[in-house]
DNA sequence: GGAGTTTGTTTCGCTATCCAACATATTACG
DNA sequence: CGTAATATGTTGGATAGCGAAACAAACTCC
C-alpha cells in the first residue's frame, strides 16, 4: 500500500562507480556527521561490516580520515573505533559583502580553521573582490602548502548567480553584473573556485551543520544589508533550478501596490521588509545583527513594537506562500529576520496556522539560525567540497603534488 | 572549473540492487520513451552492449517488453532491433471531480487503453467515489485478468494527499477530509493502491509524455472547476515536501485585501482567477474546456477582454514569484488557465520579462498542456507504476498468479 | 571469571559488469 | 555485383566489489 522509498533511477550504476559512490557516501556521513563510530557507518549505510572495513581502510590510507580510540561510552560488545574526518582537507570560503570581504578556511568536518574579515572603505567591486581574496590567500599559502590539501575555493555572492559556470549575473546590492567571479578568482589563485548565491549556501550550510540538522525540506531566510536572500532544500537537495537562481525568496510579492523594487516589480518582501527602520528606531547607526538584537530590545517602545509587527506580518504572507508551495519540515531565520522572530515568537508560527493550508502548515518548525558567522564561511566551502565529496579518491589523485607535511 | 555533474550519494549502491537498478532503468526508457533501439538504449545508459543484451533478454523473458523489426531507416551498419513496451503491464487510474469520477486503464508506454467517465447527480463522497472505481472495475475484472497484469491503483484527487499514506487530508471542492481513499479502494478491489493530488501528477504526466518532455525544472499549472492546482518539477523530480503536500501555488498571494480564500487566508490565486466568471462571460452555463475556449473567442467582447487581462495580471503575479523562485525552463498551464494564455498569448511572457529577475525569467518558455484529457490518467497510472519501474523483476515474482494470456 | 554481546578481520564465493573477439546485417562505392 | 566500411548483436573469459560465514577481539553483565 505504501509507495516503495526507492527512486526510478537515471543513471545506470557501473561497477566502478559503485566503488566510488560508496567511498563518496562513507566520506560524506563523516564529513557532515562528525563523529561516527564504524558500527554507526555500517548501520547508515547499510553496507556489510567487511566492506565498510576495507572503504574505511581506503580512506585512512588516503588521509582522509583517521580512526581514533572508542569513545569512553559504556556499552556491551566490542567497541568501535570513531572515524573522525582530517581537518587538513580543506576548503577555501570566499564572501564579498558591501563593506567587507571575508575569507575562510575551513577542514573536513566543517570546522572553521582561519577567517580573516578584509574591511573595504566602499562596495567593492568584482575585481577589487577577487584582488583582495587572492591577496590574503597568497598570504596563506605556505601555510596551505604545507599543512593543507585545499580542494577548491567557494565564492558565496549575494545576488543571482550562474553555478554552472560561477558567473555572477547580477548582484544588485554590489553593482555587479555579468562579472566570472569563478573564472577570475581561479586565474589570481590557481585553485578551481566554484560561486554560488550566498543565501543558497548559507541554506545547506545550516542543513548540514546547523539548525537544520537532519531535515530533507527546509526553506533558509536571510535577512541582511543586502537584502533577503533565500534557499530551499527539497528532498536533501537544494533547489537549484535551471541555471542555479532558484530560491529567489526576496522578491515574493507581498503587497499590492507595494513600492517599487530594483528587481523591477512592486511589493516584493525584500522592499516591506529590511533592517534599515529597525536599525533607525533602535537608535544606532549600523552594526552587526547582535548589537540590533541588543538595542531593539533595550530600546522597547510602541514604534519599535509597530514596525516588528508591520515587517512579521509581510514576512508571514512570503512565509505562507513558501509553506504551501514546499511543504517543508522547518524554517531557518537568519540576520535581521530570526532578531524580528526572536521578538515575537508566537506571531509567525500563529499567522502560518491561521494562514498556510492545513496539512502544510500543520507541521512546520521555525528556528533561527544556529551557527551565525562562520554560516558563510560553512556554506562557500561546501561548494567548493563538492567535488571531493562525489569522488574521494579521485579528486586527491587529480590534485597537483605537494609538500603537505599533514598535521596529525 | 565547472562543478562536477555528480552528486553527493545518500544511498549506498549494492552489488544486488546494481542489477535491480539497470533493469529498472531500461523498463523507465521504454516505458516513458515509447520506442528505442538497443543501440540508441545503450548510448542512453552507458552500459556495455552485452549488458544491455542480458538486461533486454530479462526483460523479455519477463514479457515487459518485446522486440520488433529494426525501423526501416536507412543507416550504415547493422541494424538494431526496436524495444516495445508491452502494453498489457498496466495500471489502473481513478480520478474523482465534482461532477465525475472517471475511471482508466493506461499501458505500459503511457498509452491510455479505456476511459471511462462516470457522471454524478451530485459531489461524490469519499465512499461513492470509491464505490463507483471499484464497480467500474469490477466490470473490467474478467478481461483485466486475462489480457492485462495490471500493476496497481493510482487515484490523483483535487486536494491535499499525503502520498505517503493514501490519505486525502482536505479536498475542498469535494468536501472530503482526512479520507484513507487508498486504503478504502484497495480493499474494495484487492489491488495496490496510492493517492495523490491531482495537479501533481499532471505535471509528471506533462514531463514525461507531454509538453514538457525533456526538461527538469517546470512548472504545471492547471485551472479546472476545483480550482487551482499546481505541480513543480525541479530538477527532474517531483517535488514533494515533507507529506507530499507541496505545489499548491493556487493558494498563492497575489492581492492585498483581497477575497478570503476557504483555505484560511485572502488573496489567494485560486480566489482571483476561476473559470466561473468566463463561463458567464462566454454564454454557456457549463462545458469542458474547449467549449469555454471556443465561446470566448466567439463572443469577443470589451468585458472579456478586460476580465481576460483582469485574470492574466493576477497569474502573471503568481508566475512572478514562482519563476523567481524556482528558475524554471518552462511553465505549463492546463485547463483554463491554457486558455487564457491562449486568447492572449504574449502577456504573461511579458509581464515576466518586467516583473520576475533578470536571470530566472531569461530563459522561461510558456506552452499549453499537451495531453488534454488524458492528463489525469496517465498522471494517476505512473503513480501505480512506480514501483513497478524501480524494480520490474520484483514487482512481476510479487504479482498474484493469474491467467494472462498476453495479447500480442 | 564465565556467559553473552557486539564488532573487527579474514577468506571465499557470487554477481554483474566490461572487454575482446567474432558473427551478422546493412550501406557505400567502385 | 562484390568488396570494404560500419554498426550492432553474441559469446566467452576476466575482473571488481560486495556479502556471508567463520573466527578473533574487546567489552558488559552477573
Amino acid at each position: 500500500m505504501m509507495p516503495s522509498p526507492t527512486r526510478n533511477p537515471v543513471t545506470a550504476s557501473e561497477p566502478d562507480p559503485s566503488r566510488r559512490n560508496n567511498l563518496a557516501l562513507l566520506t560524506s556521513l563523516v564529513h557532515h556527521n562528525g563523529v561516527l563510530s564504524r558500527a554507526q557507518l555500517t548501520k547508515r549505510t547499510g553496507l556489510n561490516r567487511s566492506t565498510v572495513g576495507a572503504l574505511i581502510g581506503q580512506l585512512v590510507n588516503l588521509e582522509v580520515v583517521y580512526e581514533a580510540a572508542p569513545s569512553g561510552e559504556a556499552q556491551v560488545g566490542r567497541p568501535s573505533p570513531i572515524v573522525h574526518p582530517r581537518p587538513s582537507i580543506a576548503a577555501l570560503a570566499v564572501n564579498p559583502e558591501i563593506d567587507a570581504v571575508t575569507i575562510g578556511l575551513v577542514g573536513l568536518g566543517g570546522k572553521v580553521q582561519k577567517k580573516i574579515r578584509f574591511d573595504t572603505e566602499r562596495i567593492p567591486t568584482a575585481k577589487e573582490a577577487v584582488n583582495i581574496a587572492a591577496a590574503v590567500i597568497e598570504g596563506m599559502r605556505s601555510e596551505l602548502d604545507t599543512s593543507y590539501r585545499v580542494m577548491g575555493v567557494g565564492i558565496a555572492v549575494p545576488g543571482l548567480v550562474n553555478r554552472d559556470d560561477g558567473v555572477v549575473r547580477h548582484a544588485p546590492h554590489l553593482g555587479w553584473r555579468d562579472e566570472p567571479v569563478a573564472r577570475m578568482l581561479g586565474e589570481a589563485t590557481g585553485y578551481p573556485c566554484h560561486a554560488a548565491n550566498d543565501a543558497s549556501l548559507g541554506a545547506e550550510g545550516e542543513l548540514l551543520f546547523g539548525a537544520g540538522a537532519g531535515q530533507k525540506n527546509l526553506i533558509f531566510l536571510n535577512g541582511g544589508a543586502s537584502g533577503i536572500g533565500g534557499g530551499i532544500i527539497a528532498d536533501g537537495e537544494l533547489l537549484r533550478g535551471t541555471s542555479g537562481y532558484a530560491g529567489e525568496l526576496g522578491h515574493t510579492f507581498v503587497r499590492s501596490s507595494g513600492k517599487p523594487c530594483h528587481c523591477g516589480a512592486t511589493g516584493c518582501l525584500e522592499t516591506e521588509v529590511s533592517q534599515s527602520p529597525l536599525f533607525e528606531l533602535a537608535g544606532i547607526g549600523g552594526g552587526d545583527a547582535g548589537e540590533l538584537e541588543q538595542a531593539l530590545r533595550q530600546n522597547s517602545s510602541e514604534a519599535v513594537d509597530t514596525e516588528v509587527a508591520r515587517q512579521l506580518e509581510y514576512l508571514g504572507i512570503a512565509l505562507r506562500n513558501a509553506v504551501n508551495t514546499f511543504n517543508p519540515e522547518a524554517i531557518v531565520l537568519d540576520g535581521f529576520l530570526g532578531i524580528l522572530h526572536a521578538l515575537s515568537p508566537g506571531t509567525l508560527v500563529s499567522s502560518l496556522q491561521s494562514q498556510a493550508m492545513d496539512g502544510p502548515a500543520g507541521q512546520v518548525k521555525i528556528y533561527r539560525a544556529a551557527l551565525g558567522s562562520d554560516l558563510m564561511m560553512i556554506g562557500a566551502a561546501e561548494l567548493a567540497f563538492t567535488q571531493f565529496l562525489a569522488d574521494p579518491a579521485g579528486a586527491l589523485a587529480a590534485l597537483p603534488l605537494s609538500k603537505v607535511d599533514y598535521v596529525h
